[in-house]
DNA sequence: CTCTAGATCCACT
DNA sequence: GTGGATCTAGAGG
C-alpha cells in the first residue's frame, strides 16, 4: 500500500448499516480497493430510500436494475448511465432498505500506473488528480463495471490478503472533522436543496460542482415530420 | 478558467 | 418516447 499512515484494516459490515447520510460523511479519507488499484474517498453523495428522495433510484421502488441497493449492506451497487458511463455506490442499511452512497471522487493512492492507462485517451493519461475526480472517472479508474453490481465490498475472514477479483474499503485516514463539507448534490434535476453530497475540503481531487443541465435531443430527432421554422 | 455540444445506451413511463 | 447521480474536446477569455 501506498500512505504510511494509512489502516489498512478493513471497514465490518456494521460500518454501513446506518442511513446514507450518515455513512457518507465518515466514507471520507477511507480507501476502496480493487484489485491493484485504492481510492482515498474525497467526495461523495448520500441517496435515500423509497419514497424519500426523489432523486434516488429507487424512489419508485423496487426493479432490476436498483435490485442490489435492497440487498445487504456493503455491497457495490453499479449503474450504467448516459450510453456510456458506469457509476459506483456502497448500500447502506439493512437487507430491503434500498439507500446507497455514490462514491464521486478520490486520490489515487496504489496502482496509479494502471489508472493512468485505463484513464487514457488516445495513449494520454490526464494529469494525477484527474484520474479519479468524478464518478465516472474514478468507476474506470477503479476497474468498476456491470460485472462489479453487487460486489461485497466487505472483508470477512483472513485478515491479511484479499481474494483475487475482491473489493474492500480500509480505514484510511479520515480527515479532521472540520475538513468536512457538506452541500447539493451534483447533476440531479430534483431535491437540489438536500445537502447530501460531501467532500474534503481543499482536496484539488474534488470534482468541481455541476448544476443539472437539461439534455436536449437533436433537432434531427425531434423535428421529423415538422415544418421549418423560418 | 468558462462555455457549448455531442456522444450513445437503456430503464422506466 | 424521454431523460438521465457524465465526460471530453474544442473555442473563447
Amino acid at each position: 500500500m501506498g500512505g504510511a499512515e494509512l489502516s489498512p484494516a478493513p471497514l465490518p459490515r456494521s460500518f454501513f448499516d446506518r442511513p446514507s447520510h450518515e455513512v457518507a460523511p465518515d466514507l471520507l479519507g477511507r480507501v476502496l480497493v480493487h484489485g491493484p488499484v485504492a481510492v482515498r474517498l474525497t467526495e461523495v453523495e448520500a441517496y435515500g430510500g423509497p419514497g424519500e428522495d426523489p432523486a434516488a433510484h429507487t424512489y419508485r421502488g423496487r426493479t432490476p436494475r436498483n435490485a442490489v441497493m435492497f440487498g445487504p449492506p456493503g455491497h457495490l451497487y453499479v449503474y450504467f448511465t448516459y450510453g456510456m458511463h458506469f457509476c459506483a455506490n456502497l448500500v447502506c442499511l439493512p437487507e430491503g432498505s434500498g439507500s446507497a452512497v455514490l462514491l464521486r471522487a478520490g486520490e489515487v493512492l496504489d496502482g496509479v500506473d494502471v489508472a493512468r492507462v485505463r484513464r487514457s485517451s488516445r495513449g494520454k493519461p490526464p494529469p494525477d488528480r484527474d484520474l479519479a475526480r468524478g464518478p465516472a472517472r474514478l468507476a474506470v479508474a477503479l476497474g468498476l463495471a456491470r460485472e462489479h453490481n453487487g460486489l461485497d465490498a466487505v472483508l470477512e475472514g483472513s485478515p491479511a490478503g484479499r481474494p483475487h477479483g475482491s473489493a474492500a474499503v480500509l480505514e484510511g485516514r479520515p480527515p479532521a472533522p472540520g475538513l468536512v463539507k457538506a452541500g447539493p448534490r451534483t447533476g440531479i434535476s430534483t431535491a437540489k436543496e438536500v445537502p447530501w453530497r460531501f467532500w474534503i475540503d481543499g482536496d484539488p481531487t474534488v470534482s468541481p460542482y455541476r448544476a443539472h443541465v437539461p439534455r436536449r435531443r437533436s433537432a434531427a430527432a425531434t423535428s421529423v415530420g415538422e415544418a421549418p421554422s423560418s
